[in-house]
DNA sequence: TTACAATATACAAAAATTTATATATAATTA
DNA sequence: TAATTATATATAAATTTTTGTATATTGTAA
């Protein structure tokens, strides 16, 4: 069987981008607002805003949200919906097996 | 909005388990073979047997996948089917992003 | 029994991740 | 222009994860 390893290696990135709590908040709070801007995020999730900007960071290089910028503010807004489809997924999976 | 954080703590511990590409080459090795001893998972992927064992042990803890002991062997399978579906959903996701 | 085969576990080094503090930048307003 | 606000970046300590070597365990067969 040919175990392609680099697909596997690029799948792996995206999974980790959804594998933290603080990023599962993130994109919980942009799949049910269109969009958001950071400092909503972190009123939100009460959390240090380097840390919330780090997490925004990593989902946006994963590819899963992107940035558009108004003035001082940067709103976050989710790519591909099928993410909450994703994310209701694994909701069911949790559901089933704890 | 309730942030409920215990939960998105679970759900990545779930995320987490897919987020390694020898992880989920095992998934896609089960995924496609009903079950499978660690011998054969190994000839498969050609990676050393403890750090398989290591893999399938993470795979095991977090409910995504059970053994069958057979003697010497140990036969590992996926539980959910659902499992099949998140993996094939993720791989749409990059096939349209990248 | 003893030897062997399949697998698990212990353990440690290397690598990657998370978090927070300090600092920088950039847009807006006074 | 100076001060302020929103956000990003640098960075470092703490933690977690990955990998492989060595070793233990367990079942089978000689």
């Amino acid at each position: 069987m040919d175990m392609n390893e680099n697909k596997y290696e690029i799948m792996a990135e995206i999974f980790k981008a959804f594998a933290d709590p603080t990023r599962l908040m993130i994109l919980k709070l942009l799949s049910e607002n269109e969009s958001m801007c950071v400092c909503k995020i972190i009123e939100e999730l009460k959390k240090p805003q380097p840390t919330i900007s780090h997490h925004l960071n990593i989902l946006k290089k994963s590819g899963l949200i992107r940035a558009r910028k108004k003035g001082t503010w940067n709103h976050y807004y989710i790519v591909d919906p099928k993410i909450k489809y994703i994310i209701s997924t694994m909701e069911n999976v949790i559901g089933e097996n704890k």
